[in-house]
DNA sequence: GTAAAATAGGCATAAACATGCAAAAAAGCG
DNA sequence: CGCTTTTTTGCATGTTTATGCCTATTTTAC
């Protein structure tokens, strides 16, 4: 009955932008108190964002950045903004390589007070104009097919961080394989940045799921949540929530 | 709905380049009084800034390095070009950060084998296709000024190696305060690499000679060659030469 | 200098809110 | 099914917040 009434206050939230307490009350014929029992225990699970008076949908307040990144791909685009949703002023997170990483750089507030991680030097180019955030840059060779450093110097670095949120573009997810990596060096180090932060959120096309690469980063029960698009197999995401994954769907 | 208003506002400051308390009071439908204690918190948050009248965006003092190699410099590129018929296979190198550093990055041969070490995420980018380079990363916080790795664990990580040559873009030459730099942990990264290396080539226009910035980096007799242009003033370079460094016109 | 605009602070009001409590509903269990 | 336990819900309470209006003050423009 409530995650029903959750589920309807999900919907009309993303249809409208935005949702008042007393109207969603009334349409859905329960007591305001019970609506803002709701919100704000939405609020608290990242649902969306409580304001006074109501809610808002968690991307509405991401400004649109994205305009260095020439070919746009909106759908990439769609997860970064997902993914900055669930990010708090003032955290530490890890971001990996790769192109959905740079969007999701583009993406974050320029305003936002972060300690942003990294060992992929587009990346770390990509945030020098938010001002707020510290941006550590991960040192040691440079592991060209994947455009990042990695090896022993930069694990090391790693292993010395504690972060709040991994965020992990993917190439291969497999429900009972986890995630995989192409090259043994990018695993070793994508494995480092899950083991040293809280909560690891994987970002990836719904067409990346059901695959399997060369080498094993982790399987699925290390991470927290999933940001795929709506086209992804409703079978694959049962099995894949099953392993205890949160899942978003952009 | 305060945040629904101050998204709104977010949006209009940074559509328009700027906004008025009373149009915005008028527009949105709420008193100019609101509308300013709108603007004020959010002045206080460092979303915006405050001025009489309304509210201005945050303005980025920061040029777009991304950008800035596409009006291609011929005079830097000649200079580059000079740099690298000093250049050995083999050898292990320092490239300093700045244009003039991408500018050599470019000119490396794709596939002379070296080891090259940098702090500047740009000049790593330009040596991704670089298949014999090693090319090693300085980690650590991102300096963005100067879009290069500065601070404790980039120093520490320099003294740990040791090089044949160390590469210098320079901003300022003079010959009796030797070479300096606007900005303190630039000047001390670039004093360390200068240290561990065998020798040290400046680089630089001949409109950079004679001028001091802020920080001092070495006198110019720890330095053993420099790169610049034939415009450069024959006094200045007798005064140079004077220092023992050679004098490479270009 | 003056006049007009913008602003800061005080105050009142209505809406939104948190909290405690009891009834109702749902879930668990023999 | 009947019983207990837990959760959810609605109501009453007092509190907080947002807002608009007022006035005194500051800033700007001329």
């Amino acid at each position: 009955m409530i995650a029903d009434r959750q589920q309807q206050i999900l919907q009309r939230l993303n249809q409208a932008g935005k949702v008042l307490a007393t109207e969603l009350a009334e349409e859905l014929g329960v007591s305001e108190d019970t609506i803002r029992r709701d919100l704000n225990k939405m609020g608290q699970l990242n649902l969306l964002r409580r304001v006074h008076g109501g809610a808002l949908p968690l991307q509405l307040d991401v400004p649109d950045y994205a305009d260095r990144l020439e070919k746009k791909d909106p759908k990439k685009q769609k997860r970064a903004n997902q993914a900055v949703s669930l990010l708090k002023p003032g955290q530490t997170i890890f971001i990996n390589s790769g192109e959905t990483c740079r969007y999701l750089a583009l993406a974050i507030p320029k305003e936002m007070p972060l300690t942003i991680v990294t060992a992929c030097p587009l990346v770390a180019c990509e945030l020098v104009h938010h001002h707020k955030a510290e941006v550590i840059l991960l040192g040691g060779v440079l592991f060209k097919p994947a455009l990042r450093c990695a090896g022993a110097i930069a694990l090391d670095m790693v292993r010395r961080i504690r972060a709040d949120i991994c965020f992990m573009g993917i190439c291969a997810l497999h429900p009972e394989h986890g995630i995989t990596a192409k090259y043994i060096e990018e695993a070793a180090m994508m494995r480092a940045m899950i083991e040293q932060s809280d909560q690891t959120i994987a970002m990836g096309g719904s067409d990346r799921l059901g695959l399997i690469s060369n080498h094993e980063i982790t399987p699925l029960k290390q991470l927290d949540a999933l940001i795929t698009d709506k086209d992804a197999d409703p079978t694959m995401l049962k099995l894949i929530k099953a392993k205890n994954m949160a899942i978003i769907l952009v």
